[in-house]
DNA sequence: GCGTGTGAACCTCTTCACAGCG
DNA sequence: CGCTGTGAAGAGGTTCACACGC
């Protein structure tokens, strides 16, 4: 719709004021400030302000900004208004943890569905999903729709899965593998990748001990 | 050690080399080339060549760098080669699956506890590891020196899990919770969110599919 | 007075092009 | 000839300071 380019580090921003803005309006707030958001954010209040002014004059000079308002603003600016669907692949520990725990209060996403290859484990119920074979997963696109594949299959078998989730018609993948993974072009692909965050808190703890 | 100051993107970058030469050191070559680094990490050769160049001279002109010895630089660089220990701090879906996954392949992290408060959940047995109330958390700590806890309690209770693993000594926390999260200066807080991950990539979805 | 919106300065990071060395 | 190391140019993002409106 709009034709503005953003860059990744925006959009993680975005996403965060929106978490931000949920919670100020489950605690009842109806006006919040730059200043909150940044403080919640751990970043300048300037920053905030510019964040959002690039998409539209969203606050109200001398108050600060509608909770709900600039929520669905940012929503509509994140595309996440109307959310796409959200599947899990592969049915072991962590997609069943990952189903069980549910995505409440990330903003409209749910998992409909979770696959595996493994004829065992198909059938398992889980926080009421049922675990179905892999070779449902194409029907099961065409019926959802736009659909984000979380890959949550064991080491090795990352590329194999992904395959699978692009051949199916899936519109993106979000890993939870360490193997680099290759879609095709207009596939979009993310990584959760516990080893690179404990990189980073490893070399800060090292760093900041530093005279 | 060093004085030098780098900022994270730069240190997630390594981690993403680092992960890459584990992989080439498995498949047996000796050397890589930064052109082939790129490719894997999706940027450009030049970029790489200028990270590692900032630590010193690791590359042979012609040739490329030798895996072995840059693995060990870098590991170096991240302070990784004797990594901090790892404990989870909440037993339930999450907690459990993170145990039973392990840190395979991350380069020497290793899971040396989980705890919980729940006195029904102490005692379970999970990959070779028993939950233990939360209240010998403290004792861990100490025995084990520099410890990051990863919490993965159920929503509402991170920032009581973050004050408890502060109070014990540990040098950083990893939350999967979606919470703001407050720690007091000089312990190190990282964040592993599904959430923003799912927002960038339905952002990424919208914004491909415009004219 | 308070907090937003914004142009300008500032800084960091990335890309380019090429010299240098095996 | 191939690939690294690096100064210079360019792009992008952040901070600052202040005008504007409630």
């Amino acid at each position: 719709m709009s034709g503005k380019k953003v860059s990744e580090r925006t959009i993680r921003r975005l996403s965060h004021y929106a978490r931000c803005l949920r919670l100020s309006r489950i605690r009842g707030d109806s006006i919040i400030t730059s200043g909150y958001l940044a403080g919640t954010c751990g970043i300048s209040s300037a920053a905030v302000r510019k964040d959002l002014a690039f998409f539209g004059e969203f606050g109200k000079q001398g108050s600060g900004y509608e909770v709900d308002e600039l929520l669905y603003n940012i929503e509509e600016i994140l595309g996440t208004t109307d959310p796409p669907s959200v599947v899990v692949i592969g049915a072991g520990n962590i997609g069943m943890a990952l189903i069980e725990s549910g995505l409440a209060g990330t903003g409209g996403y749910r998992y409909r569905g979770i696959f595996d290859r493994d004829p065992s484990r198909t059938g398992l119920k889980c926080a009421g999903i049922e675990v179905q074979s892999i070779s449902m997963l194409s029907a099961a696109v065409q019926k959802l729709g736009e659909v984000i594949a979380v890959i949550a299959v064991s080491p090795g078998e990352g590329q194999n899965a992904v395959d699978t989730a692009v051949a199916a018609g899936c519109s993106a993948v979000l890993s939870f593998t360490l193997e680099p993974l290759i879609v095709p072009e207009g596939v979009i692909l993310g990584f959760v990748e516990v080893s690179t965050e404990l990189d980073i808190i490893t070399h800060s703890i090292r760093a900041g001990a530093r005279i």
